[in-house]
DNA sequence: ATGAAAGCGCTAACAC
DNA sequence: GTGTTAGCGCTTTCAT
């Protein structure tokens, strides 16, 4: 069994009370005491169980996070964000994969609720009443999604977008195809956004075409109609269909940076995996796993600022050229 | 605040204990009385606060997953596996990113100890001693290295190298090399290992390369020293730097399918993301994490089988082919 | 089949 | 500055 705050306090021939004091409070307690005890605790290997504490305290040190699929690198590079801010903060992140499963997810934050502070959810599937229902259960905050009232943290895409067609404008494409992922996507609903305020502003066409899975097979899929319809760059959802895209245009021998540019979101260049230099908008996935986890740790995010836009960049590379028309 | 088991005997007029047994042993309590204390539970949305329930039973329900990096795609993939195994036995999975760093390693593993079942700890940094000292203050679980004593779950990658080499040796390749990642890799000891039975076997000279950095620079970084060594065939410590190798040879002008065969491991194509067909030795990560979790759920595990071995497998693609002097 | 009560490891009044 | 004590929400004897 555990070594217990009890055999501390023998140890050190205290109370109780003292040793959790050393821990807790530490100037409460009387220098030479406290070495004495922190002391014996070293020895013992002494590490006061967070559970018990909890019990008391109300508060559990813990965060759980909600991601639709751990193995998606979008969502593991938000953990990481997760992970590391926690851990700053003393705390302990609770992982759940919700399995792109809305009833999961709502499972999910209710087991977990009572075991932490606080919960982020990624990219919820959820319907908007059943978001609310949740964030009754516990304080949450939400990620890629906006529901009134409920705290979260937004990546700009649309304004991703709006760089995005603006440099394709300038650069002569006048057709582009926006690939869209799922529909009940909200990052995928503020691409739209962006791009419909866009593309006229640029005067640049934006073909519609969607909606896809978001993955590779998906971005082989759209590709066909993309080329069908005759555009001279592709929008895709993520750096996934956009990889897909690539494979399917180069099987049907179409040159990617000559004869169509093809832009990603998601940017995964952080694995040092992106094949070819595939421009891309960059979302700061880690930098929004820390934001969330902040907001969850800081009180006072509930009465005041409700939402945290981080900014997303372009970041180009040599997959935009000129269309052949224009060279 | 949170619903508590009270307030459901009260509204049930029934005692707590009874309420619990509903929970924790139904066949105890009158069928009649059980649909009362279930219905009304259900309507006060209660459920049972798990760190209270393990505080008595000593039990968690809390299963700890340590890894040196969630966003490499190879260890995301585990934790999948992890969180499904976990969920399917009602476990809830901790999470901690020990951020490649033994000392955090040796820290989370501490501080996990109490509040979890048992903990999982994938390609542990550690020293031997470290190890052993850990799986002293909690079950462990390892994954991908061998402690004597200590359970584990380990990929079998040697067999890998050698159905790797067979290939490349039957194709006629006599010169190939291998790429080496760090050096306290108990993967590639492995699969160094498995090079060195099977090079002669196979009648192929094994160069030795490395250690790299197991990423896409240090791919790029081995290809110009492969290149050096006038061998036809590489073998590269991962994906990721499978893939810098394929771009560095793009770069220096030396055709990948035709003048050159590259292997890599950790075939993360589950993410779509094999830019080109690359042939890789498949690690079966995801059921890894699955047998780690089932290892720690099953009590016998520690007195019986001590060890599981996961088969691996070769997936040839069009990027090996018979080297030039053979065709 | 059910209730009463003890106690899991800890913190937080409340004494001294 | 330190000790005593009463719970936190739950399970589990031990009665009944």
């Amino acid at each position: 069994m555990a070594v217990t705050i009890h055999e501390v306090a023998r140890g050190a021939e205290v109370s109780v009370s003292t040793v959790s004091r050393a821990f807790t409070v530490p100037e409460m307690v009387h220098p030479e005491t406290r070495r004495r005890v922190l002391q014996v605790a070293g020895e013992l290997g002494y590490q006061p169980n967070r559970a018990a504490r909890g019990l008391v305290t109300g508060r559990t040190g813990n965060i759980g996070v909600v991601v639709p699929d751990v193995a998606n690198p979008f969502f593991s590079a938000v953990l990481k964000g997760c992970a590391a801010r926690a851990r700053e903060a003393r705390h302990v992140v609770f992982l759940a994969d919700a399995a792109e499963d809305p009833r999961v997810e709502a499972e999910v934050v209710g087991a977990m609720a009572k075991q932490v502070d606080g919960i982020v959810l990624c990219s919820p599937r959820e319907d908007l009443a059943q978001l609310e229902r949740l964030a009754g259960i516990a304080p949450l905050v939400l990620l890629n999604r906006d529901v009134e009232g409920v705290p979260s943290v937004l990546m700009d895409s649309a304004d991703g977008v709006r760089q995005a067609v603006e440099h394709l404008g300038a650069l002569g494409h006048r057709r582009v195809a926006h690939l869209a992922g799922p529909a009940t996507s909200w990052a995928g609903k503020e691409r739209l956004r962006g791009l419909r305020a866009a593309a006229p502003a640029n005067d640049v066409e934006a073909v519609e075409l969607g909606p896809f899975p978001p993955t590779f097979q998906g971005g082989v899929q759209a590709a066909d109609l993309a080329l069908a319809r005759g555009v001279t760059a592709v929008l895709a959802f993520n750096d996934l269909m956009a990889l897909g895209v690539l494979s399917r245009l180069a099987a049907r021998g179409v040159a990617v940076p000559r004869d169509m540019s093809v832009v990603g979101f998601d940017d995964i260049e952080m694995s040092g995996m992106t094949p070819e230099p595939l421009t891309t908008v960059r979302m700061p996935m880690e930098a929004a796993g820390r934001a969330a986890v902040d907001m969850l740790l800081d009180e006072q995010t509930t009465e005041s600022e409700l939402q945290r836009w981080l900014p997303t960049q372009l970041i180009v590379r040599s997959t935009t050229t000129p269309p052949a028309e224009v060279r």
